[in-house]
Order: structure tokens, then sequence, then C-alpha cells
DNA sequence: TATGAATGAGAGTTCATTCAT
DNA sequence: CATGAATGAACTCTCATTCAT
């Protein structure tokens, strides 16, 4: 009877786990037609070929076509965040953590989930006005992690902002800077990037510094 | 004869107005249904709708639909690249006429055409190969603007730039970040323009400072 | 063992009643979706999931979608023709007993089940080919309840019809009066029932009176 | 040149008959299948293939399948009206004309287009709202140009119908009773139309005269 | 040049039914 | 008995493009 039970369990737990796989494997086929074909092009028959699975049960796992999409850019953003956050959190308050952030997405992020950037920042931008809020509420989150890092940066190094848009501009600028140069050099070319990503920082730390009143002492 | 031949002239003259006028119409119409529905709900017997033609017409004009949205990127290109080419000579090689160019780019092209800069920005990316060449094209145009702004500077100030990467993060940085600016702030929201616009040069001024070797006494 | 047998029993019955319960909750929760949603527009797992159970036990107490949809008129069926006939039965062969099974119909049948006669006369039309099988073996059944009542009532008023098509006549007209008068009153609107119910009697009594020879005293 | 114009104009001429050749052709190929197979068995294939023409061009013609047969509708609905409206016309005010109004239904139209009435019956029955809609306007139309009939009778006759419920109540029911008559007898089979088409109008004038005060005097 | 009816491949989505657990 | 994930055929509807007039 025990062990009935406990192969019972067993069971359900590998039915459980199973499911969870197919909504991974699901995720991860729309993720790699998309960025081959584009959103437009990419049919439900495609994902479900590449899943091997039946059309119908894409349905199953999700609403439609365009929730498979907000689902991605609901990942991607948990990747993002999860590296920002952590990389804020180490060196909370001081520059070197802000930029460090910087240093992290353009080495890591970008180089381990480069299919999921550029869906992010090419296949999901004007699709439907569903996907374009998912979008926008990601970058917005992005903006406001960046705005705390900000404001954490201005008590610990007690300075003050130019003005009081300034630190919503860093942040939007940031996010935006960031946005084109991984499209424009990951994308198209991966060559330099140990350069490249230097003056980005150095870029923004000017930008930083000049936006502040007082002095970034490094501690 | 020869009067026949004026007023065949004249009716001549006439049509071909008439057939600018038309392509223009067409244009205009695509770049509204473009920015309220977006490039693919968007049907050609709309743009021929509110243009008052026929469907037939519009392929007398434009080869096919990715067609009209390749001519309205050369159009927007064609308004920007004006607009700051014009700025970048009147005060050549110095990083004031630089930042103004900035300043124009923020105050009046996003102003007199925000439809134009949201069909750059969101509704062509990710559609087709070919508009997505036009769309990288013209951004590496604008890159390549900003590049020789940049080398002028560095002639005209006598500065040297710290990797020789720099020139072309410096001009993609800024694409990415007016890119972003103009979007979070213009087109979602218009208040506060003149603090941003200032923020935003200010950065873009103290980037660039440490991004070179050397100072930018203003000559 | 006994007890076992005992227990077993027990069990049984409960399932056996448990079985009961849900057989019905199905019907009621088909009734209740084919009248709000329609027949095609209702699923099974609409069904499934307003009876709390899977969608794989629905088909373990009915064959298919239609089944259920038959097993429904059924009902309706058993509950029209013991109304009726218990009416007719009453005052067997007297016109007033004909007359009063109509006020039944008119005042307890349709207040007291208008999902049902509205599946009777709207949802359960046009469907499949044994749904309409099923709703005209109902309605033919009904015609010839009234048949019957209608030869009792020569035999007891001595009484002849005009022609041997008038029975049926008369029970078809009567059938389809009812079905259109509680359609158009009971559903819509619920208010003057009662002058309606007498204008309806008075009009099906002169109808019969005008197509019988002989005079219908109520002896 | 005038030949020429008329010559074009002929054309034209001709191109918009041939449409509403087409428009008419869909409609009847329509409601051929619908009658056959019922209207959710009916694709949009099976009615472009039969009018031989493409699928896309039916939607050139129709909004949707749901408009199909809403215009059907329509089209019985004038058949109906007009039919009744010209008989009624004919003896105005007089129950005879009444009476005969429903001789023309049931010996012409119903012999004419049994289809459409058995779309009205039975196909267009608990389909979509807006069928359902539609439906519902055109008998309440028909309930209407009954009452509007029996108040010029009362006029006429110098009658009084017993209760202020009563016209409507009269007209409801003959409606339904065609309803039912004309679906029992003339779609399950076709025998005995003269004597049963008799039967139902005695039964109508007896109803009729149960229901008013006063005599029915012919003229 | 201009027209607009016609095309038809192809898309997303639904859902009755099954069956291994 | 009960479950519910999986199926896949079938449907409606769209729309860029063509071409005879």
């Amino acid at each position: 009877m025990e062990t009935d039970k406990k192969e019972l369990s067993v069971a359900a737990k590998r039915r459980l786990k199973e499911k969870q796989q197919r909504y991974n494997i699901i995720l991860s086929s729309a993720l790699k037609h998309f960025c081959e074909k584009g959103y437009n092009k990419t049919t439900i028959q495609d994902i479900a070929q590449s899943s091997e699975i039946a059309v119908g049960t894409v349905y199953f796992y999700f609403k439609n076509k365009e929730d498979i999409m907000i689902q991605l850019i609901h990942d991607i953003g948990r990747i993002l965040r999860r590296a920002l956050g952590e990389e804020f959190r180490k060196k909370s308050g001081s520059i070197e953590g802000f930029l460090n952030a910087g240093r992290i997405f353009f080495y890591e992020v970008c180089q381990k989930y480069p299919d999921h950037i550029l869906i992010l920042m090419r296949e999901s931008v004007g699709q439907t006005p569903d996907i374009e809020k998912a979008r926008q509420e990601l970058f917005n989150k992005l903006i406001k992690d960046i705005m705390n890092a900000l404001i954490k940066i201005k008590d610990h190094h007690k300075i003050q902002y130019k003005s009081k848009m300034s630190i919503e501009v860093i942040a939007t600028i940031v996010v935006g800077l960031f946005e084109k140069i991984s499209y424009h050099f990951l994308i198209n070319n991966g060559t330099h990037i140990k350069q490249i990503g230097e003056d980005v920082l150095d870029f923004i730390y000017g930008g930083v510094k000049n936006l502040i009143i007082g002095k970034l002492n490094d501690n």
C-alpha cells in the first residue's frame, strides 16, 4: 500500500515535471523561431512542430500566440532584473556597483542570452497592444530599478542631482543606450567587445558625473 | 499644333503635379495608419480608402506594401539628416554645434514629426528583412554623420579619443539615447521637456568629455 | 464477511446515489449553458467545469454532446407530458379538461421551467439530425396526446369533427400556438399573463367549436 | 465618341448586373446548403464552391457567414410581407381578406418557397444573437402587420375585442400556428393540404369570433 | 493611368473526443 | 470510476496582389 502511494506520488510528480518541461520546450521553440523568422512569419504550426506536439497542445499551455510572446518577455525580464539586481546589491550605493551592473549586462547577459535580447529589442516591438504593454512595463521596471540605484548612490556619496528630472533622465538614457549598443554591436558583429564595453562605461560615468553636484569619491 | 503642344504641356504639368500629390497622399495616409494600428494591422484597403483612391492605384505608385514603409523610412531619414546636417554645418567642429544638433532633434524634429519618429522607433521594427535593412541603413548613416562630426571636433579642439572604438561608441550611444528618450518622454508625455533636454545634453557632454584625452576649450 | 458485504452494500448505494446526482448535475449545467450561450457555443469543458468534474467524466455519463441535448429533450418531454396527462385524466373527455391542460402549461410549466421551454422551442432547433429527431418525436407524442384527448371529447360530447384531418390539425395548431405564445410572452416579458392566458383559451375554444359538428354542452 | 460613351455605359451596366447576379447566386447557394445540411454544418467553402467563386469573394459580398443568414431572413421577410400585405389590401378590413391572407401563405408562399420557410422556421433558430434578432424582428413585424389588419377589421365590422391584449394574442397565435402547421405538414409530408388549409382557416375564424364582442356580418 | 472585383493560400483558433494513468 | 492532457481536423476569416476593363 505504502509503495503504491509512493509510486502514485512519484507518477504525479513526474507528470507535473513533464508538464513544466513541455511549457519550457514550447517557449524555447518559439524563441528560436521568433528570432529566425520574426514574430509574424512564425506560425503556431512551426512552434508545435519543433516542440514535437500537436497544434492544439500549444493552446493548452498558452492562451494564444500573443501570450507566448508576452511570457517570453516576462522570462527575459526575470533574467535581466535578477542579473542586475544581484550586482546592484553587491556594492549597494557605490558608483562602482552601478557601473558593474552595466558590465554584467554587456559581458554576461548579452553573451549568454543573445536571442532573448534580440526578442526584447526587435521582435517584440510594434506587434500588438498587449505585447507593447508587456515590453513597456519591463522597460519601466528596469528604469525604476536603475533610479533606485541612483538614489542609493546619492545617499551613499552624499551628492545632489542637477535637476529633479536628472535621475529619471539618467535611468532612461542608460536603458536606451544599452538597448542600442547591444543591438548594434552584439547582433551585427561581436568584435572589440572589451574595448566597447569600457568606452560605454566611461561614457556613462562621465554623463552621470556631469549631472550631479558634488564629488563621487570612491568611498 | 504649337498651341496643342503647349496645351499638352500644361496638361502634362498638371498631371505630373497630381501624380506627385497622390504619391504624397498615399504616404501620409500610410503614416497615419501605421502609427494608429501598426504596420501589420494596416491593410492596403485602409490606405487606399483614406487616400480616396482605388486599391489598384496604390500599386501604381508603390511596388508593394513593404515599399510604402521603406519610402516612409527614407522620408524620415531625409528630414532627420537635413535637420542635423544643417546644425552640424553651422558651427562645424565645435562641441557646441554637436550639442545644438541634439537640441534641434529634441525640441524641433520630435515636436514637428512625432508620427515619423514613432514609425522609425517602433512600427518599422522587426517587420520584414527589407524594412529592417532600410532602418539599419538609416541608423548607420546617422551614426556615420555623428562620427564625422566627432572627427571634426577632434581636429578642431585638438583632442584625442580614448580608444579607436570611442567615436563609433559615442555615435551609437547618442542615437540609442535619443531613440529611448524621445520615445519615453515625448511619446508618453510631454512635460518638463526643457529640463529633460538640458539634462540629456549635460549627460552627453559629460560622457564625451570622459572619452577624450585633452580639453574641450571652446576654441 | 457479512459485515463486509453490508458495508459494501451501503457504499454501493451511496455510489449509486452519487452517480445519479452527477448525471443530474451535468444535465442541469448543460441546460443552463445551452440557454445562456446556445448549444453550439457551449463546450464540453464549460459543462464539465460548472459540474465540477473532469471533461472525461462527462463521457462516462453521456455518449457525446448530442446525447446530452437529447436526454434534456427527453426530460422536458417527461415534465410536459406528465403535467398535461394528469390534467387530461382529471376530467377525461370534457372540453374543460382540455382547456385546463392548456392553463396548466401556460401558468405552471412555463413559469416553473422556463429554461426547459427555451431549450425545446429554440436551442434544440436545427442542430443535428438526431436532436431534430428527438424534438420531432416529442412534438409528435404531444400531438398524439392531444389527438387522443380530442377523440375522447368526441365520444363524450357526442360530436363529429368537420374533416378527417381536423383532429390532427387542432392538435398541431395547439402545440404551435403554445410554442409561439410561450416564447413571445413568457420569455420576452411576463406581464398580463392572466389576461393573455384567458384570451388564448378562448381562442382555442372558439377554434375547436368551429371545427366540430354538434354542440359542446358541458352536459 | 457618343457610341464610346454608350458602350462604356453598357459595360458598366453589365458589370453592375453581374455583381447583383453574383450576390443572388451566393444567397441561393447558401439557402440550398442551409436547408440540406443546416447552418452549422454548411461551410463557406461549400457556398463558394456551388457558387463557382473563391472563398474570398464571398467575403466581398457579405460581411461574414452570419450576415448571409441575416440577408436570407430579410429576403424571406420581404417575400412574406409582400404576399400578405397585398392580400390584406385587397379586401381591407374584411375578415375574408384576413382569412385569404392565410390561404395565400398556406397555398402559395409555402408551396413556392418551401426552402425559405424551412430556413425561417428551423435553420435560423438558436444560432447567433444577431440571427436571432433578425428572426425576432421579422416575426414582430409580421405580428404587427396582423395586428393592423385586426384593427381595421374592428373598425370595418364595428366590433370590439374582449380584452386589450386580444389583438396581440390573436396575431401571435396566428403566426405561431402557421409556423407549426407549415412545418408539420409541408415539410414532413404534403398530403391533404387543401383539407388542412380549410380546417386551419376555420379554426382561426372560430378563434377570432370567440375573442370579439359583436358579429362579423360579412359587410 | 485608374479601377475594384476576384483571388486563394494561409493564418489563428476551437473543441469534441480519446485514452493512459 | 475519474482524470485531464493531448489530439488534429476543421472552421472562419484576412488581405496582399493581380488583371480585365
